[in-house]
DNA sequence: GATTTTAGTTGATCTAGATCAAGTTGTGGC
DNA sequence: GCCACAACTTGATCTAGATCAACTAAAATC
């Protein structure tokens, strides 16, 4: 299993790239498969212009007011929800193509803090906008549908994770998570960067951030992965499928 | 926090109840709210009679062609899944008026099984009617991208739960969760009946089912609830929330 | 209504991962 | 380029909850 599936750019939730209307032509970039081009058209009228993210900044917060979807153009994200006692807990890590708010439809106001984890961009998609156009452009209205139907899923791998995984587990399966997800990218599977401190990671994973230290450090012992700060390269990925296929929890 | 959001029923999925058309007029039973006449007309066309589940049944399983969302009209249900090597996540217990089946809109094949705990009764609603009926009806476009919202914070309420909290807590904002939900749908909220196993629900609690027999009879010691095999009742429900505020994961 | 099966309790022991602690490395600010 | 602070590593110890085990109680099944 999965636990952030890993699935191909194109269905993330928009795609694309060019460098036409600004920095963020919908057109291209947040666009939905299968839609022609006057509804491309329309939602190009829609979004916004990219919008930078500094490093340590939040997109949102928990708390306020709902308006719009987020579409990450570029960066990285992590999503956290924080327990009235100040637990945080990171729910999931964001990054290219990904959309991000999903869950304030629901309430109208943000539940979690999106905070990006280096210099980010996003598309913003005002949501009232967004609905009123899905109701002529059934693609859209569907790809929506779909879009938070796998948020649906994913967390419920994270939720297998969390409940039946042992520390050796959830780590091979978020480094080969990663590496999906930045091989999907065009990014190296086999070599890559973490964004992300120890202490989220142990947040996300429902560790301590020393458990994530020894792990990684015992990954490397073992010889299937390199470790340098946070430059991580996967030395023998099969033997971490192993760790997570033959998991007897 | 609340590890399943509680709702005012009327905001779950779909409410009311009549009589009328068989068992299962959606007109009142699966009415979301804000519809007109019409609308309602249109939707009674496209929802299925009430369909019984016996208790152990599957409703569907996980690999199983997706076609419908299924509102439960009556009973209780689990839903789970099962990872590669066998082992079981409860996800989540549903309970009337909740809605099922929306992970499998992601790739058109159930991802979990739902499974009766009780002889129970479902609305079934095809997703490809429901989907085309919402672009004639915003408020119904509307209330599915709600109810698919509220589901994400439900599962990263249980993340937080699974990921940052202790045994006790666990327990206890399960308790309070479910003495919540069947408040709102108008039975005792100090005193029900559990219809899962010790097991389902150290499962969905990520604990095994000794700590949760062990957990369940130090809250009886303690004074905060009367255990009788499944029947539980809260003695002192300020105790339990306590527990969770004060909670120093 | 007796019997088999499943669910639940409780105790004893073990262990993965938390916690505490000390040191090292890396990084951003001036 | 130096300083201060944040991130990371590694070791020693502790503990919540898992595991193993034996027993009891409640349902299904015949």
């Amino acid at each position: 299993m999965s636990i952030q599936t890993p699935i191909p750019v194109r269905d993330v939730s928009f795609r694309g790239l060019r460098q036409s209307c600004s920095n963020c032509s919908l057109r291209e970039l947040c666009l939905p498969v299968g839609l022609n081009q006057d509804e491309l058209r329309q939602l190009d009228t829609i979004i916004s212009q990219g919008r930078p993210i500094k490093r340590g900044e939040a997109l949102y917060r928990a708390g306020e007011p709902f308006r719009s979807l987020y579409a990450v153009r570029l960066g990285f994200f992590k999503a956290s929800v924080i327990s009235e006692d100040g637990r945080e807990q990171v729910t999931g890590f964001h990054m290219t193509g990904e959309l991000l708010g999903m869950d304030a439809i629901s309430t109208d106001f943000h539940t979690c803090d999106a905070i990006a984890l280096e210099d980010s961009e996003v598309c913003e998609l005002p949501f009232g906008d967004i609905e009123t156009l899905a109701r002529d452009v059934p693609a859209l209205q569907h790809h929506l549908y779909k879009v938070m139907s796998r948020e649906i899923v994913r967390d419920h791998g994270v939720m297998l994770l969390l409940g039946n995984m042992k520390a050796e587990e959830r780590l091979a399966a978020f480094l080969l998570n990663l590496s999906q997800r930045f091989a999907v990218r065009g990014y190296s599977a086999m070599s890559f960067h973490l964004r992300m401190t120890r202490e989220e990671i142990g947040s996300y994973l429902g560790l301590k951030l020393e458990t994530v230290s020894r792990t990684l450090s015992k990954f490397q012992d073992q010889g299937y992965i390199k470790v340098q700060n946070r430059l991580i390269e996967l030395v023998d990925v099969d033997s971490l499928k192993r760790l997570l296929n033959s998991c007897q929890g």
